[in-house]
DNA sequence: TAGATTGTTAATCGATTAACAATC
DNA sequence: TAGATTGTTAATCGATTAACAATC
């Protein structure tokens, strides 16, 4: 498979530093606030007014000299690169304590996914009803993803069963996942697939550590 | 207040980067492998033998030549650095559904954190009982921090009322967070505190660009 | 001893910051 | 027009990779 990127030669830290003004640039709309200097945005979100620009000059030129950024239209541009407005067809398997935190907590919407459905092993959780979703069996996944296509999948399972899951999912064309399980996906199919990790455990580790430090 | 750090000028992309060695070293122990080469490792995991061999000179000397890292041993090492053996006294504010699930699916322990008690505000969810805590109402967190002292508070509430709860915990010492709110704590007691921030929604954006980029 | 692999220094690469001409 | 602030190039800084002497 041959990808183009949209925008090659973007770094991931800079990637990663968008949502971060998308929701300053949200929360200011919301203020009123209609104009904003990569000065006065830099010292609010602790960079520098050079990261700020540098980052946005990735994308394209969204200001103006001697006046700054629109606030309202750097969100809507920068919400554009990020694809939120996006309705990709999205499911979750594994409705544990997490799961269903993600299901019912998660803006899915606003984030640019849109949950179709959840699925469980469980037949304790099967048929239950979390928001307006009806907890699936996982024995109908194959018939699901057939019928709607799903991209992208939320891996909320045990460790132990991501292996058999993913290869079957991955059979099924879902190529994206958003992982909350301990297994080390990306380095099994490295280039096969794109992974989205969140690692709890590894952030809550990171914390240790830096308590320790200054203790 | 004056800090000494145990590990000055070692990167936080270093440290980050810890955990996960923790983890592959914890499963490659349970396969019962006794020792590994930075080669091997890092092609397990994805990087090159150097930079696992520099990220852990950052440390120490763990290795020996000609044989390469004892596993159990380097694993120990690194849990010593991150300090998961540790006990830190910890809180959980609000025990909406995902501090619900928080408590539930985290291992605390295994992080170096003892959860101690979880509090919220609605009246619903107080006194509830959570694998062995109940619910407190936030209203006792003076008394209740004044007398087990924590150190942690893993943030779960709405982002309109962190200032406010923040504010107290600070006044009560406490100084670390786990941040899951939407609210852009660091930038807001900058240096007063320690933030790790867990922001669903950024890695979720970020997930939306990727896709978006090569669909 | 010979082979293997570390610890560490040097070279490269990439990201951040500074500077300033362009321009609103 | 004058002042402000961008977009962009150049300089700096830091992180990663390569190389190799030390040594088990």
């Amino acid at each position: 498979m041959i990808v183009l990127p949209k925008y090659p030669g973007v770094s991931p830290l800079v990637v990663r530093r968008l949502p971060r003004y998308y929701r300053l640039l949200t929360e200011l709309m919301k203020n009123g606030v209609e104009r904003i200097s990569s000065r006065e945005f830099a010292d609010m979100i602790g960079f520098t007014a050079s990261q700020i620009r540098q980052d946005l000059n990735c994308f394209g030129g969204f200001g103006q000299q001697g006046y700054g950024y629109n606030v309202a239209s750097l969100r809507a541009e920068i919400g554009r690169i990020l694809s939120v407005d996006g309705n990709l067809p999205t499911i979750l398997v594994g409705v544990g304590n997490l799961g269903l935190a993600l299901a019912n907590h998660v803006n899915f919407e606003y984030c640019g996914f849109q949950l179709l459905a959840l699925f469980d092993e469980s037949s304790s959780t099967v048929g239950k009803d979390i928001n307006h979703w009806t907890v699936r069996h996982v024995s109908e996944l194959t018939e699901f993803c057939t019928e709607h296509r799903p991209l992208a999948a939320v891996l909320c399972v045990p460790p132990s069963a991501v292996p058999d899951l993913v290869k079957k999912l991955m059979d099924l064309d879902v190529k994206c996942y958003w992982n909350f399980t301990q297994y080390d996906l990306s380095s099994l199919y490295r280039n096969e697939i794109l992974v989205e990790d969140v690692q709890l455990a590894d952030s809550l580790m990171t914390l240790s550590f830096q308590i320790n430090e200054i203790l």
